[in-house]
DNA sequence: TTATATATGTGTAACTTACACATATGGGGG
DNA sequence: CCCCCATATGTGTAAGTTACACATATATAA
């Protein structure tokens, strides 16, 4: 998906064109913190654990590289809590530009599930013309 | 999803014990030449345009090097056709090891898209209670 | 004192991706 | 004959991603 025009897709968003994206991590840490209001990046990732991809947790390094990317990009906003017990926590908020990046990346997540679907009923179909006979002989 | 256990899953296939994988490109190429019987790489890779995700052809070099790949593991084996004009095609055939293979991906594909349709709902859902009170609001 | 949970990060080897480029065969047009 | 194009098979690689190792600090409990 990295560098450059894959595809013309005009105006719409598209994954070629969501810059540098770490995967599905920033939509997962984007989503959880605009569902939080308020929140930081330990809380945030461990949210983020029943919304991972394939099985693996979040990376919580990665949480926080995305959430200083997102800051950079001007999608979150931080300011430091010093008043709690503990190590000080970096509190984020969405803003508005954040919760339209999220819009877009429902555009690009909804287009990506749409194809892969496709692969697997394919894979499925083939599987089924091919491997269900034999199995069915041989057992 | 490189190098190595990023979760246990105990037995059962997992997109982080699938080796390496070129994403999507092996299931894909798998699907394409078992639905294909006898085929050679450029034929795939026009087959499989309309399976690719993203909205972004397969990568040619990438479906010969995935076929490598595939004949190195077993999955498919190939000859070389020098019968007709043009030139030569090197011919492949998916054997029984590269169904069951196929089989796996469905799988892992199945549980990817799963997860990443979690993934979407929750990014929905917030945008539903974040974005449109405002978007009525203003509009 | 040591261990553990909380909290925020840096560094990087291994791997993936998109694309540039190389090579060769044969057919059609000029 | 030469050039261009479609077919056909590859190699090389810069830029980007991923998983994990590691560093640091605060507070509480054993």
């Amino acid at each position: 998906m990295p560098r450059g025009k894959c595809c013309n897709r005009g105006n719409r968003p598209c994954s070629c064109e969501m810059g540098n994206l770490y995967r599905f991590t920033e939509p997962i840490v984007l989503a959880c913190l605009a569902r939080l209001g308020i929140s930081h990046g330990y809380q945030i990732a461990q949210a983020a654990e029943s919304l991972a991809v394939t099985h693996a947790g979040l990376d919580v390094p990665a949480v926080y590289r995305v959430l200083r990317r997102l800051e950079n990009n001007g999608y979150v906003q931080s300011t430091w809590d010093t008043s709690r017990s503990g190590p000080a926590r970096r509190e984020y908020v969405v803003t508005s530009a954040g919760l339209e990046h999220l819009d877009e990346w429902t555009v690009v997540l909804g287009d990506y599930l749409a194809s892969l679907n496709g692969v697997l009923a394919e894979c499925r179909q083939v599987l089924q013309g091919r491997l269900c006979p034999e199995e069915t002989e041989n057992r």
